[in-house]
DNA sequence: AAAGGTCTCCGCCAGC
DNA sequence: ATGCTGGCGGAGACCT
């Protein structure tokens, strides 16, 4: 008998924005089992919170689905609510407790937060939320320990996405948790997902607050993707954003979550996996293409973050692409 | 395959 | 005081 499949429900309720509903459809509900050697993709349902429920834009949420599919959910993702909603219906909130009682994961997307944290299931726990609505959240629900710095929060089987697209970097998150780094990593190239943001540290990223952006870090990091190849060291690349070690690799973590050592490390991974791919060149020249002093260095690393051999990552994905 | 040499990271602290 | 900067040193990761 195959094992179970993992059920994730994603909860509409009556204006949910299209986005962050369609974050947790394409991560989850996009059949990815080409990926995952053999291993069955979640089962995927949406569950309207009320019958008729239409999106913020007006899609008719057309689904057999509602709250009782909470009670058969491995995972649920809560998406914001409708804004004007400040009382949540009575019957959500019962669902949803039941479900983590029963042992069920739940997520929450921006203010889906508030959602959980009317349910209760955020008191004493860390959380996070949309930035714009800290205050408010604070307010409400002072028992919740919010991080509003970060991108998500894990809190076992509680974890909370700030704003909008941060949305993806917890859905992949929760991806890398279930499949593995290869598949989290797959999937996110397959949704052309920018590479700034290293997978396993997102959660430590502190969430872009208005005009926080504008000094040349993303500049260097893409001159240092232009020259994966070449021998890199942090100096060079403090000197090319003509900023001390030590600002440099400050502002560095600030941005991107891991150190620019670690960062240029998974880079080089990325690289080697898309050559291994694309291309039948051997793993020697992989590794010098990518700047790996070694072929021997680049296994090790390979190997830590992707967890398998680069010959072995070149077979199983030639078999699944066909 | 191991060990020594080098690089990286981060807390600390003083300076602006 | 407050907040950012950048030099230093030790611990440890990394490379050869």
């Amino acid at each position: 008998m195959a094992p179970r499949r993992h059920t994730v429900v994603v909860l509409a309720g009556d204006g949910v924005p299209e986005f962050e509903f369609a974050v947790a459809c394409e991560v989850f509900g996009y059949d990815r089992s080409n990926l995952t050697s053999g291993r069955p993709w979640y089962r995927f349902l949406i569950a309207a919170a009320t019958p008729g429920a239409r999106t913020r834009h007006g899609l008719i949420i057309d689904t057999r689905h509602g709250l009782d599919a909470l009670s058969r959910a491995d995972t649920i993702v809560v998406p914001p609510w409708d804004d004007a909603v400040t009382a949540f219906p009575d019957d959500v909130l019962d669902a949803l407790r039941r479900a983590h009682r029963r042992g069920a994961r739940i997520l929450s997307i921006c203010t889906g937060a508030f959602v959980l944290a009317a349910a209760g299931l955020l008191d004493g726990r860390r959380a996070t939320t949309h930035w714009a609505h800290a205050e408010e959240f604070a307010r409400q629900f002072p028992n919740v320990e919010l991080d509003p710095t970060v991108l998500y929060v894990d809190d076992g089987d509680i974890l909370t996405a700030a704003g909008t697209a941060s949305g993806i970097d917890l859905c992949l998150y929760v991806v890398r948790l279930d499949y593995g780094a290869d598949v989290a990593n797959a999937v996110a190239r397959r949704m052309v997902v920018p590479p700034h943001r290293d997978g396993g540290q997102a959660q430590y990223i502190e969430a872009p607050v208005p005009q926080a952006e504008g000094d040349g870090l993303s500049e260097v990091m893409q001159w240092a993707l232009d020259h994966l190849d070449e021998p890199l060291g942090v100096d060079d690349l403090a000197d090319r954003a003509a900023l001390s070690g030590r600002t440099f690799a400050r502002r560095f973590r600030q941005v991107t979550g891991t150190t620019p050592h670690q960062w240029l490390v998974s880079q080089r991974v990325l690289l080697a996996q898309r050559l291994l791919e694309t291309t039948q060149l051997p793993v020697e020249s992989i590794a010098r293409d990518c700047g790996f002093g070694t072929a021997a260095g680049m296994r090790a690393h390979f190997q830590r973050v992707v967890g398998t051999s680069p010959l072995a990552y070149r077979r199983a994905f030639c078999e699944h692409a066909g």
